[in-house]
DNA sequence: TAGATTGTTAATCGATTAACAATC
DNA sequence: TAGATTGTTAATCGATTAACAATC
């Protein structure tokens, strides 16, 4: 992988790596060893060269004439996605989403374990979720308990509090923020922040079928 | 709001108005009552000329020289985004992700209503979830049980039965998906598709540990 | 009127697509 | 070798930004 090209690598092609490993995956389970970027990127929904594109930003992983050999290029998608390795999360808030995530397997077949989970209820302080004892979000101050620092940290909080919480993560030395909060937040550009918002997609769906049914 | 204009808005423009939406109501609650661009931008995480351009697919709701009144504005943007009115949600897939839907708050105080919900589960099936009864999914077909249709169906069921439940809603004439399976799936272009998919989140922010990582 | 700020046009930027030489 | 398909360059497309005339 050309370390030179990495900087410039768009979300949307990120994302798109995500999708090809998915493909790539499926495939495999179909008992298909190689495959060209046509039937790869049928698989993905994208067009071939768009595949192409994307994985030229990180080498070259085919053989013309021919494709794409499928385990070898899983391997080299694995690596760039940083699925070859296991990752810390900690998940902030233990409710109703923090819970479903919590419970959510496709997170840990993927390598991400939740190590720790925190929360200000002191009905849920001290609960223990699968091996994990809830802990009160006043240790992530620093100087408190945890030695091990998290690799990312998972916000399902209710919007009012995201931005403080994001602070106090960001303070104890988090890189990487997924946020479930219906809310903008703020962070230092060091830190990687990704939102998934529910409210938002609704009402793009919302706004669809307003225009839809006025067709 | 010109109806002409509607055809080519782009999901980022529907989006971004749901952003606007909310950094409105935040700014109202703060006593304000109108707001220059600039403003409203810093609130929304965009700039100013981005805003403007995307109000102006609308209609011109603002006074120059002065702003934005916004009371008048969030009227404008709750219709255009659909949300002055209700929506006749249906949840398929009763498991952890769907319970957390359905508890979820934000989504009924927008004008969501989950008033079906659909499951494969023995176990599941005729249990009542704050009034709504579980129903087996086979009542989805044609023919079946329902008579009032739904607008949004949410999927909350495991990737593997994504495409299939969504083949049968789409058959059940609904015109709006919500997907949360981790899986592409497929719909006629009559139907509009918002998909969240927390692995490709997850998988993004792996990605920029790597590459914080190697700096 | 003078100052402020919109709505919109034109310029820029970046991302996607098409095409094809390289090559297996 | 002939056929297939990659990797990459150039062309296209669309989205964002900058600038400013219109105007409150």
């Amino acid at each position: 992988m050309p370390r030179s090209m990495r900087h410039d690598i768009s979300i949307s092609t990120v994302r798109r790596l995500s999708a090809y490993y998915r493909a790539l995956r499926e495939l495999r389970g179909e008992g298909i060893a190689v495959a060209s970027s046509q039937l790869l990127a049928e698989r993905s929904g994208v067009t071939p060269a768009q595949l192409r594109k994307d994985l030229s930003c990180f080498g070259h992983f085919g053989t013309r004439g021919r494709g794409y050999d499928l385990d070898s290029l899983t391997h080299e998608l694995r690596s760039i996605l940083g699925l070859d390795r296991r990752w810390r999360v900690g998940l902030i808030g233990a409710g109703n989403v923090g819970s479903a995530l919590f419970s959510y397997a496709p997170f840990r077949e993927q390598g991400f374990d939740v190590v720790a989970i925190y929360d200000v209820d002191p009905a849920k302080i001290g609960q223990v979720w699968d091996g994990v004892r809830i802990a009160a979000i006043d240790e992530l101050r620093p100087g408190a308990g945890r030695v091990e620092p998290l690799d990312i940290a998972v916000l399902a909080v209710p919007a009012a509090a995201a931005q403080e919480v994001s602070d106090l993560v960001v303070a104890a030395g988090v890189r990487a923020i997924l946020n479930f909060a219906p809310r903008k937040i703020s962070v230092p550009d060091t830190v990687a922040l990704r939102t998934v918002d529910m409210a938002i997609e609704l009402e793009a769906l919302s706004f669809a079928l307003r225009f839809l049914a006025g067709r």
